[in-house]
DNA sequence: GAGTGGTCTAGACCACAAA
DNA sequence: TTGTGGTCTAGACCACTCC
């Protein structure tokens, strides 16, 4: 299985992997088939064995090829589709669109965390709703949790001028996420809110974050279905 | 979850990565702080620079550090979150939950393409309706696109056995997709395919696939809000 | 100009799984 | 037992960019 090289001003290993992905990805090289080793892809390229191993690595990473020790490395089989899924900052992607943002906190209160809460932690919660605002027209309608414990600073902040996502971002980061997308009715309370009619369809996300096991934040938003969009792109890492 | 004190077995360039990124992520070192050059960590560790290269590169990857050549490398400022989405092949994931799977095929029909298609692309395409059924319920409903050209043996594939994306996972890998996900109301059509209210929310998912820049396939998939959660974890790539 | 990351080499040893 | 990937070393040179 011979391959052309793709020449470019490409690095040695790019050049490797290069090579090996376009036989893959065009249909040359089927499901299961097996890859030369490292050592022949080396003598192959004419490279020191950690280059080809290099780009074995990052193609092993992307999920194109399975790689086993004395077996040797195989294309992989087509496994779930995964894609890099954004998940903005509200206040920066309305303002991206050229709109103007606001954010129109609702209620504030700070309570001991009870056992039905989204967030499992101990100790103080920070309760916040508001609604996010694009263009002076409601957006989004968010209420979140925050783990005082964890973000201990968010006691004294002011979010009446900074959006509690848009604080949380510059103030503390994360290790796990969890997120759930799911559609819903408005319902009453939110469609006054929201200022839409109460059986529209809402674009629902929850989002829980943990910084090293610890609860940071649980957060769930809801769009109406015709202004938000979540969109997501998936292009094969390097 | 993260397991931080991987005391176990942990080669060398995890037990670098795993320090640094214990001491941003616990916020000892704050965003904007330099951190020793890779000669100096090499010193620090005993090891080689390589090793650490390996380490820093990793966290570069995982966007945990800035780097820059001669001025060094940085704890990096919290940028969007990202999170891996997976799209599950959905006759795959209803019977991982025990469910039965069974995939009704409504319509089949080949046209050649028009200008207003989703798809992008020359030739005939094949139009599929169907509908996903999970423990004998509808589940949801779907509507493909396949360019016939990307895909010849589609023409002749039986989609009354197989669910159309579960053959096409089997029979094509693709190199670019792009999600669309919204909120809308079922609306008469499909509330009576689904069995539902015509006022139900449902989610909506859309998605382009192209292998190479040629279009493959176009889908929109329409599940009831209350039957159908899209989850997405997401932890640091190691 | 000099310091840093980025890449590459030609070895080496080990762990693991297949033969 | 043996081949293979996984990791690591101690160098080397280059490209970039900050000073």
């Amino acid at each position: 299985m011979k391959a052309k090289p793709s020449a470019k001003t490409a690095t040695l290993d790019e050049q490797i992997r290069g090579t090996i992905e376009d036989n893959i990805r065009s249909g040359v090289w089927k499901p299961g088939d097996k890859i030369a080793s490292e050592i022949d892809l080396a003598a192959e390229y004419g490279c020191a064995r950690a280059t080809v191993s290099k780009a074995l690595s990052t193609l092993h990473r992307a999920g194109l090829i399975e790689r086993r020790r004395k077996a040797g490395s195989f294309v992989a089989f087509p496994h779930v589709q995964s894609a890099a899924l954004d998940i903005p900052d509200i206040a920066s992607m309305i303002m991206a669109r050229g709109e103007q943002y606001h954010f129109e906190l609702k209620t504030q209160s700070i309570r001991s965390h009870r056992d039905d809460d989204p967030l499992n932690c101990k100790g103080d919660v920070l309760i916040l709703e508001g609604i996010h605002h694009a263009g002076g027209r409601p957006f989004g309608y968010e209420v979140r949790h925050i783990n005082l414990n964890a973000v201990p600073d968010a006691r004294i902040a002011d979010f009446g001028e900074t959006a509690p996502g848009s604080w949380l971002l510059e103030h503390i980061s994360w290790t796990d996420a969890r997120h759930r997308i799911c559609a819903v009715q408005a319902g009453g309370t939110i469609a006054k809110l929201l200022d839409i009619a109460s059986s529209d369809a809402c674009l629902q996300l929850e989002r829980s974050t943990w910084r090293q096991g610890q609860g940071v934040t649980w957060v769930r938003q809801t769009f109406p279905g015709d202004r938000y969009d979540l969109v997501a792109e998936f292009t094969p890492q390097s």
